[in-house]
DNA sequence: GCCGTTTTCGGCCCGACTGTTTTCAGTCG
């Protein structure tokens, strides 16, 4: 269970439903899994917090999120109120202990997983692997060596890779292998169109993790089968799960799973949003189409009565047919974008083109690996505007933060860099908040600075209500310009800390303060969930590197990622501005 | 267990691949 400070408990209540869903499922409950996992996702993207929903409306108010209806709506008020759910308690009590570990494996589904726990009474995973290394499966009946040996590696890939790949692992990884496939197919058949070979699924969507990476292709007949075996064949995969005419899996030495489907051209945009998914955005575009008499699928969208294709070979017209405006595949979570897309009412998404400029970034002053001359002439070839420069505050010694002397010689070097460079450098410093909520410097050193982004870095075990003091106090000093990172989370590694974003937002907003959404891969904070939410407060945002070194300069794209999941425009995040009115924002915040 | 411009009862996305089943069930996305 998630700590008492989860500042939402959404997700908490979702997590526990599809729990439920999975362990009904190895009990061969019909329907119900599906309906309680229909329910954990509208839980999971629902704007508000349910605990609120719940003291607020009662169970009345918790039916009226969709998929949620009398029962689940009692069984939530249930945990609310008592921490747990009889009912559920009562389920898992009858499963095997390991259900839900054994349940992630992938290729065995609740049938097979069934099946093999009452046959040779398997409870965890380390019994499953005691069977398959005694060929106790092989013998059974259904089995043979073939699925014996697929389930030993199903266990073996679960333990080497069963979190999911981070956004910034992940992306680099599909350009790596996309463009080593192209290299191989313009020798061997240089007659296909590399430019219809793309990365899907939640990576194109940007999610922070992602699970398999996806990757779509358009052929002939002829061709598909050339481009299969360039695909098996890579020096970078390890083993070839599947190999079909249109769908192959391999699993890369790395340990990371890629799929390669390859469709013909007039299937191509129908296959590109299919597989771009999610899920649970394609169910809600289906049930679209059905309701206006169309079949979708991942071939085309075509007429009910005639049988006839309408729609297939792009995304756009696929969308335009069902009267729909074109949806970025960020926005494709389900999450109100089929409704908006209706009404002809979606954000127009800020764009990479749109980031005029850096506000956070480290130098050799502090814990930065170069120059401040090198980042400056780096930033300058990027064509930004602007960069802040901001190293770390003196009492973060860890980071060899900087005391006032260092943090002085550092404006003057600023000063001699400006005049041989036309980006605009701020000074700046990522300030620690301390513990009482006061910043690292005083004030006539804070007044001297263009930004002051303030951070949390210690303390992480805090109560909820001394970090929101903490945090909300440091929002509420006027020399502090952006709250860095928000949560302090790392990804797969450190829960966000305990914190009540609904005050952190609302003094953020009264005092006009920024919200960083930081990208480096390790962080993407605020989150997706965060920055929607953070929206509704009327908050401006930044989208930030926090770059140590020049490669991480180019990270920009994952916060960008973020945002655009978060529904940010151009004009919610202010280096997007022109330095004159960058400069207003942070001067009207002193005043 | 949820839900309804076909329905308050009877459906619930759908097509490819795998293995061992000779005609299909299970799994995945």
């Amino acid at each position: 269970m998630k700590g008492v400070g989860e500042p939402l408990r959404n997700r908490e209540i979702s997590e526990l439903l599809y729990e439920t869903a999975d362990i009904m499922e190895f009990q061969q409950i019909e329907w119900k899994p599906r309906a309680y996992r229909r329910a954990a996702q509208n839980i999971e993207n629902f704007g508000e917090d349910i605990e609120k929903v719940y003291e607020k409306k009662g169970k009345k108010g918790l039916t009226k999120i969709p998929g949620v209806g009398e029962s689940i709506a009692d069984h939530i008020a249930e945990y609310l109120e008592t921490g747990k759910v009889e009912k559920f308690e009562e389920l898992k009590g009858r499963a095997p202990s390991g259900t839900t570990e054994l349940m992630e494996i992938r290729g065995l589904g609740a049938k097979t997983m069934k099946k093999l726990a009452d046959a040779l009474e398997i409870k965890t995973i380390s019994d499953l692997k005691d069977a398959v290394n005694t060929h106790r499966i092989r013998r059974l009946e259904g089995f043979g060596e073939k699925s014996e040996g697929n389930i030993a590696r199903a266990i073996e890939n679960y333990e080497k890779s069963h979190s999911r790949i981070p956004l910034g692992k992940a992306l680099p990884l599909a350009e790596e292998i996309i463009s080593a496939l192209k290299a191989e197919l313009r020798i061997r058949t240089p007659e296909i169109d590399l430019s219809k070979i793309i990365y899907t699924g939640s990576l194109r969507r940007l999610k922070e993790t992602i699970g398999d990476i996806d990757i779509l292709a358009e052929a002939d007949k002829v061709n598909a089968g050339k481009m299969m075996n360039a695909f098996v064949y890579l020096p970078e995969v390890g083993q070839v799960v599947s190999k079909g005419k249109t769908k192959s899996s391999v699993i890369l030495k790395e340990g990371f799973g890629i799929d390669l489907r390859i469709v013909p051209p007039e299937s191509y945009g129908a296959a590109l949003q299919y597989f771009t998914g999610s899920k649970e955005h394609n169910i809600e575009l289906r049930n679209i189409a059905l309701r206006e008499d169309y079949k979708l699928s991942e071939y085309g969208l075509y007429s009910k009565n005639s049988g006839e294709q309408v729609a297939g070979k792009s995304e756009e017209e696929i969308y335009r047919k069902l009267g729909l405006e074109y949806i970025e595949p960020e926005l494709r979570e389900n999450r109100g974008e089929l409704k908006a897309a209706a009404k002809n009412a979606l954000p127009k998404l800020v764009d990479a083109g749109d980031l005029r400029g850096d506000l956070h970034m480290h130098t050799k002053y502090s814990e930065g690996a170069e120059s401040l001359e090198t980042m400056v002439e780096k930033a300058e070839s990027m064509r930004y505007e602007y960069i802040a420069v901001t190293d770390h505050s003196r009492s973060q010694r860890i980071a060899n933060g900087m005391e006032i002397e260092t943090m002085k010689e550092q404006w003057e070097e600023i000063e001699k860099l400006s005049k041989s460079f036309r980006i605009k450098i701020l000074r700046g410093s990522e300030v620690e908040i301390l513990k009482d909520g006061s910043l690292d410097y005083p004030d006539e050193i804070l007044k001297e600075l263009d930004i002051v982004v303030g951070a949390v870095h210690s303390g992480f075990a805090s109560s909820e209500r001394e970090m929101t003091g903490r945090i909300v106090t440091a929002l509420e000093n006027k020399y502090l310009d952006i709250l860095a990172h928000p949560s302090g989370r790392l990804l797969g590694k450190r829960e966000a800390y305990a914190v009540n974003f609904g005050k952190v937002f609302e003094a953020a907003a009264a005092n006009g303060k920024v919200m960083e959404i930081n990208c480096q891969p390790s962080r993407l904070d605020l989150s997706d969930e965060l920055i929607f939410r953070a929206k509704d407060y009327g908050l401006k945002f930044c989208i930030s590197t926090d770059s140590h070194s020049v490669p991480d300069l180019a990270s920009m794209r994952y916060g960008l990622g973020q945002a655009r999941r978060g529904w940010l425009e151009k004009e919610d995040i202010v280096n997007t501005y022109p330095y004159s009115r960058l400069k207003e924002v942070f001067k009207k915040l002193r005043d």
